[in-house]
RNA sequence: GGGCGGUUAGCUCAGCUGGUUAGAGCGCUGCAUUCACAUUGCAGAGGCCACAGGUUCGAAUCCUGUACCGCCCACCA
């Protein structure tokens, strides 16, 4: 007879189970029990920043995980789950830079870059320690062994082979142009990390001085110094006349060469249907300037002033320096209209704020160039043969061979790809991998290591997030070093992670993999969606709304929290969060706890159960008569689950299996059978085989629901006298 | 401007390839407490599955359209 306390409780369980596992090597797939002969399965842990400590929304990409990592394992898989961390440049860099000017008052330019280098180093580690102890608490069996950091040594090498191969290749280049420039974080960022914002904003009608031909509309009248050209469409009849004519004017105290040309992107319909062209401080307008051999005249700053004109606006901040071109303009009666509108306005990512278009010297990757793919293990392109890195992202999901779910997210994928321009990779920053560039008068010097002699300098910026973690499926595995690791666990088999990173990270993944290795890196990608309040939205600083992961899982329990997070999380689809269900499944876990208790409570549970613990079908033991119909059907339901659970699990169907194991377990194990069974076992004929039945459906129920609320299951387990971990058990068939 | 998703019980959501009286959790109502569990059990109320057409023997599920809500992308300044 084994007796369970009358209540589980979680907090003398959870420290203890995960040390048994850590203890057992389990989670690294080398110690599995006949390691050589699985078949290897890979996750990477998608690595969260180093800027603070976990949310929610980790909390459930780990759970998530964690179910289908464990659940290979119990399927006899060399399940290799790989964690580590992202060192997150901009985000990590701002968030020392505003603690040292708050705790110091000292700004990021009163040290020198090695010594805010340590600094941000310093907060990395302590942060990384907190998101350590958060993994774990949610109880991830995570390889610790193989952990990596997007910043150590060997991904540090990772990233300077990476880097050289795609500058010898021609992939990589420094180009003058306009980019996105960050004046808050003072670096230039990608296009995928310009967010757009609605505002409203005033659009201006005006010309550039009276006897000029054509009125021009704009919100960024300060930007019109900058100027050298008017757009107009071909075949817009009002200004057709004035085509190829130049004039000269001064505005605003800054003389204006103004050619007046015809372009097929201007859109006749808005504003006067004539676009002021400023070839500095505008994309497109930069791309027209490029097609008609317009002069580009630099106006603005990285700090977001103007650099020209007189005392009214030289020096002064663009909203400020737009008041005063406003105030000129009516004052010289040259402004026709002022209306409000809706604008979007360039934000970055990170920082929130506003980018400046301005030109400027970047690295950039070439994702049209056509080059010989040096190695290629990939369906349909062979080693040698012309490709472009987009035709590489392309061709990979195109033909099947990365799934990403569900589907819907391929189409997504692929529109992303089509509107792709080079992708710019160089960052003003001081925290992160370093350009492996070194200059010395005209020349220029790129390898993995510096060039030996005096008087080289190495580039000072620093490379974009995304490129490190683009090479994070096979830098963790030892790349570039040819491991056994990397022969074994890649292209590794799932990936994931939330949708909102599709194109941040999994494209750029597919790029540098499908590039540097000629592998995918992963076969299937399955795309979570964002947990939100229970009002529905983010979770935010700024709102104040946090729920912190830790607080859950001591006051319910880790077991709980995973399961609530789970539980009607349908793949893709955002969740609520919601401290009710958190509570509900609590409650689950002490219903599973006390069926345990009951059936540990029979005496001669332990002789039956010796019998019946090597075999894994029921079919087995429905043979053992005398067995009522009552044994019958729970058997024959248990089949069932077992079935539909094992499908869900295969489609990434976490939610549906899930509850459909609950179902079984509360309503068809505990509220039917177990009832019935306290007859039966009053009988002396049917006492053995209801013990059995109890006791197999019981042993069934916790493999199935270890992958997902594992200390429990595990707990349960070992009062059973197990000769081996849950961990390790068979997945029931 | 283009694309995508959502609209199912009071609330939050499932519903996989169309197939018996549409499900879950929470909440609600009534009854039950020494017998695994009150972190419980039993019983129950509650839904023209957004709307309008269509395909089908049969539609929450497929097609067309409409209306709201949300998201993503985009060089209308």
């Amino acid at each position: 007879m084994i007796e369970l306390e009358k209540t589980y409780d979680h907090s003398k369980v959870e420290e203890k189970i995960y040390s048994q596992w850590l203890e057992s090597g389990f989670f690294n797939p080398d110690n599995l029990p006949n390691a050589e002969t699985r078949e290897p399965f890979t996750i990477s842990l998608p690595p969260p920043n180093v800027t603070g400590t976990l949310h929610m929304g980790h909390a459930f990409e780990d759970t998530i995980q964690d179910i289908m990592i464990r659940y290979e394992r119990m399927l006899g898989k060399k399940a290799l789950w790989l964690p580590g961390t992202d060192h997150a440049p901009i985000a990590t860099e701002s968030k020392v830079a505003k603690l040292i000017e708050k705790e110091e008052g000292k700004r990021k330019t009163d040290f020198s870059r090695e010594e805010f280098v340590s600094k941000v180093k310093e907060f990395a580690q302590t942060s990384h320690d907190t998101i350590v102890k958060q993994v774990r608490s949610m109880g991830a069996s995570v390889d610790w062994s193989r952990e990596a950091y997007t910043f150590d040594d060997k991904r540090n090498l990772a990233v300077r082979t990476a880097f050289k191969r795609m500058y010898d290749q021609g992939l990589i280049y420094r180009g003058f142009r306009v980019v996105n420039w960050d004046v808050k974080g003072q670096t230039v960022i990608s296009d995928d990390e310009v967010v757009y914002v609605e505002r409203p904003a005033k659009l201006y009608t005006f010309r550039y001085s009276k006897d000029f031909p054509i009125t021009i509309s704009t919100t960024r009248p300060e930007t019109k110094v900058g100027d050298t050209a008017v757009a107009v469409h071909p075949e817009d009849d009002r200004y057709k006349q004035f085509v190829g004519k130049e004039y000269d004017a001064e505005f605003c105290g800054v003389p204006i060469h103004i050619k007046i040309i015809a372009d097929k992107t201007v859109e006749k319909d808005f504003g006067t249907g004539a676009l002021g062209v400023t070839p500095a401080h505008s994309m497109t307008d930069a791309e027209i300037a490029r097609r008609h051999n317009l002069p580009s005249k630099a106006i603005i700053n990285e700090y977001g002033k103007m650099t020209v004109g007189d005392e009214r606006i030289l020096n002064k901040k663009t909203a400020e320096a737009r008041e005063s071109v406003v105030l000129w303009l009516n004052e010289q009666g040259l402004m026709e209209k002022e209306e409000d509108i809706q604008q979007n306005v360039a934000t970055a990512e990170r920082t929130g704020g506003i980018i400046e278009p301005l030109p400027k010297t970047q690295w950039f990757i070439n994702v049209n160039k056509e080059f010989p793919l040096p190695h290629s293990e990939l369906q349909g392109i062979k080693e040698g043969e012309m490709v472009t890195l987009k035709k590489l992202m392309r061709h990979v999901v195109e033909n099947g061979q990365i799934k990403i779910a569900p589907e819907r997210f391929e189409k997504i994928y692929y529109h992303w790809i089509d509107g792709l321009r080079d992708w710019c990779i160089s960052r003003q920053l001081w925290f992160g991998h370093q350009i492996p560039v070194w200059y010395k008068g005209d020349e220029t010097y790129c390898d993995i290591n510096p060039p030996k002699g005096e008087g080289w300098v190495q580039d000072p910026d620093t490379l974009d997030t995304w490129f490190s973690s683009g090479l994070w499926t096979f830098s963790t595995l030892g790349w570039p070093e040819q491991t056994s690791d990397l022969k074994t666990f890649h292209p590794t088999s799932l990936m994931m992670p939330g949708y909102e990173i599709l194109f941040f990270w999994v494209a750029r993944m597919i790029l540098m993999s499908t590039y540097l290795l000629g592998q995918i890196p992963f076969k299937q990608v399955v795309l979570h969606g964002i947990v939100r309040d229970s009002k529905g939205r983010k979770f935010s600083k700024s709102l104040n709304n946090g729920v912190d992961p830790l607080d859950m899982t001591s006051k319910y329990g880790t077991d709980a929290l995973r399961m609530a997070l789970v539980f009607g999380a349908a793949p893709g689809n955002d969740t609520i969060f919601d401290e009710q269900k958190v509570k509900g499944m609590k409650h689950f876990a002490n219903k599973l706890w006390n069926i345990a208790r009951f059936i540990l409570s029979n005496e001669d549970v332990v002789r039956p159960f010796m019998g019946i613990k090597e075999a894994n079908k029921s079919a087995d033991y429905i043979t053992l008569a005398p067995i009522t119909d009552a044994d019958k059907e729970i058997l024959a339901k248990l089949d069932e689950v077992i079935k539909n659970v094992t499908s869900h699990m295969e489609a990434f169907r976490l939610h549906e299996a899930a509850q459909e194991i609950y179902q079984f377990t509360w309503h068809e194990l505990a509220d039917i059978y177990l009832e019935k069974s306290k007859d039966q076992l009053q009988n002396k004929e049917l006492k053995d085989s209801t013990l059995l039945t109890l006791n197999f459906s019981l042993l069934t129920v916790l493999k199935l629901l270890h992958p997902f609320i594992p200390f429990i299951t595990e707990e349960i387990w070992g009062k059973l006298s197990q000769k081996e971990l849950l961990i390790v058990a068979n997945w029931p068939k």
